[in-house]
DNA sequence: TGTTCTCATGAACAATTAATGAACATGTGC
DNA sequence: GCACATGTTCATTAATTGTTCATGAGAACA
């Protein structure tokens, strides 16, 4: 089926111009005349793409492009008769992702709706790295950390440290490696506060933080986490 | 730092000219003068967008884009003298994600790298219309906001913060991410006034701002909807 | 042009939270 | 049992966050 393109163009003419071109690509088509009508149909038509013309009544088109960016990723082509450089730069900052002089070619228009459609596919297959230790969930983009489904709430110094050594699971971090990265070199002496650290970690993580199974001493030399 | 931008320009003269442009709006840029070059940095140093002349000696501007394309979906900006539709099609079809004819201005290339950048670090967004949390009612495309099915006013800035921290519901969002998505880069040291903010739309929204049910504080890094 | 209003901003201070360092406890190998 | 390394607890200090309010810029209005 073809993909879902909304029309924003106050001129009937303009309108059914681009309804026509588009159709005849097999893209499936509806025109708003105004800014109401436009948001209106964002929300529930739920276009692929927008086609937006910035000479509008009521809303300003620039409007209408910060109001559905406030809920919605859709792409969004603008068209416009103004070619001031000023007018393109304050478009795209907010949130329009193209932007065409009139008058403009057919074929042109097509190629960069091609290419909004491109992006949008490919955004879809976005994959999130988090790391899963059994029953402990590091989430790193959202920088949550849950055991059984619970959240975990850590300070700052705390996070980094299971970050360092969760992401490094299986190897021996020296005590030296830790304080370094964590707290910078003029700390890399500073054992005592490592294990301070570790205990308080531990209690937050640890099912049992007497017979630890994530952080893992090595008397001597530092700390591992188990894989 | 700053995003990665590998400029691909064999005259030497315009490549000083971006590479300066750009570096002066704190990017990383690197420069190659012709194909192999580039396919060979944008191999080693992975650059977060490329920025791709057409009128290269050896391999053809368009070979280079078609090559990376087999590999990589890093964003490509094409700039070319040639302002023909066709040859706009044929590099927007190769996989170039904008194109620029020259002679441009660099404030309009600057923002294509922003929206380039925009797409590649696209975080996902609920793209429900009308969000629910409980009592709170949160309409983005009419920017309505309810509790309790009362009406709360909310000023601009109030609104936009609400809507950030609300569309990413369940995430940590940072300090900086927050000022510079509601203020801009320049104001991403700006602490204060974001505490300000949170205070009161906590007013606004919490049943008791001492004891907040939706803004969460993640001491030392951000704040967190709930969800 | 002045008046009123809303809102954003920045300073001052209070409240809260986290980091630090010392003291003490525990465990392990000899 | 004795060193030595590691673990734990807690009070103190430092840093971060929350709140209030005065100021001033800018918009809306007559």
């Amino acid at each position: 089926m073809g993909e879902r393109i909304l029309v924003v163009d106050d001129e009937p003419q303009m309108g059914r111009l681009l309804k026509t071109g588009l159709s005849a690509r097999g893209y499936e088509v509806a025109v708003a005349v105004d800014g109401e009508e436009a948001l209106d149909q964002a929300v529930r038509w739920k276009p692929d793409v927008i086609v937006l013309d910035l000479g509008l009544p009521l809303i300003d088109g620039l409007e209408v492009c910060r109001r559905i960016r406030g809920w919605s990723q859709v792409p969004i082509i603008v068209l416009s008769a103004r070619d001031g450089e000023q007018d393109k730069v304050e478009a795209l900052d907010l949130g329009a992702d193209d932007y065409l002089i009139k008058p403009f070619g057919m074929d042109e228009l097509l190629a960069r709706i091609r290419v909004a459609l491109r992006h949008s596919t490919r955004a879809s297959v976005t994959e999130e790295p988090v790391l899963t230790f059994g029953e402990l969930r590091i989430d790193r983009p959202r920088r949550i950390v849950t055991l059984k489904g619970q959240d975990i709430h850590l300070t700052p110094t705390e996070y980094e440290l299971l970050r360092l050594l969760s992401s490094h699971a299986g190897k021996v971090l020296t005590h030296r490696t830790i304080l370094r990265a964590i707290w910078g070199t003029s700390y890399e002496q500073d054992l005592p506060t490592l294990r301070v650290f570790i205990t308080q970690l531990r209690r937050k993580i640890e099912p049992d933080p007497a017979q630890p199974t994530f952080i893992l001493t090595e008397p001597g030399i530092g700390y591992r986490f188990q894989m």
